[in-house]
Order: C-alpha cells, then structure tokens, then sequence
DNA sequence: CGTATGACGAGCC
DNA sequence: AGGCTCGCCATAC
C-alpha cells in the first residue's frame, strides 16, 4: 500500500458533514510535517469520488486554492457544512477528530 | 543525486 | 485577527 492509498483510506474514514485538516491526516497516515504531501497526494486522486477530499481543510479553516474552492464549497454545503462567504469553514464546529464525547453537545447547536 | 514545487503549518508582527 | 516567512515531506525531472 503505498503512502497515497494510505492516505486516501483515512480520508475515506471522515464522516459525513465533518471536515479534518492536512496535518490530522498526515499524522494518522505516519507523517509529521508532510501537511503538504497529504495535499500532493489529494491533487493526485485518481477520480474525484475516489475519496471525501472535500472534506480536507487548511488548519486555517479557509478553503485551499482557488482553483478548487468553487468545487470544494459545493461538496461542504451539500454535506450541511457551513462555508462563509470568504470560504472559511468553522473547524471547531465541524472538526473530525475534536473529542468523540465533547462533540455530541456542540453539534445539537 | 540536487533543485524546484505544492489542495500545508506554526510563529511573528 | 490577518498576512508573511521559513520549514516540512514526497514527487518530478
């Protein structure tokens, strides 16, 4: 299995309507600062429903590239994802991985 | 094998 | 709070 495929699975692990950031999905796949080999390796996605990528974040919260973001918020807002109107998403709100049990409360909200 | 590049991240004003 | 700068890791040539 190589590192993009690997990859690819944990990105495929983020739920519905919940969005996770470069840096978590290097971490999970092994690596520590290669935030941008998990970007390098999502821009390489064979087919774009091979996996959520949508569902990847900047830690910033804003919406990478301009050359995807159109795309990008489309996917989000279908999924019930709140997108700002400058593409910022609220990642404490929509986080993956921000504590399975503190979540539930927030999320009724 | 070395240099350049990218859908990033954290620290600094 | 928001924009810059330098550092990271893997891939391309």
């Amino acid at each position: 299995m190589s590192l993009f495929e690997r990859v690819y699975a944990i990105v495929r692990r983020i739920p519905r309507g919940r969005v996770a950031t470069y840096g978590e999905i290097a971490r999970e796949a092994g690596l520590r600062g290669g935030a941008r080999t998990v970007g390098w390796a999502l821009a390489s996605l064979p087919d774009a429903e091979a996996a959520p990528w949508w569902r990847v974040l900047p830690a910033t919260g804003r919406i990478a590239g301009r050359r995807i973001e159109a795309e990008q918020r489309k996917r989000l807002l279908a999924e019930r994802v709140r997108v700002d109107a400058a593409g910022r998403i609220d990642i404490g709100r929509y986080g993956w991985s921000r504590g399975s049990a503190a979540r539930r409360r927030s999320d009724r909200g």
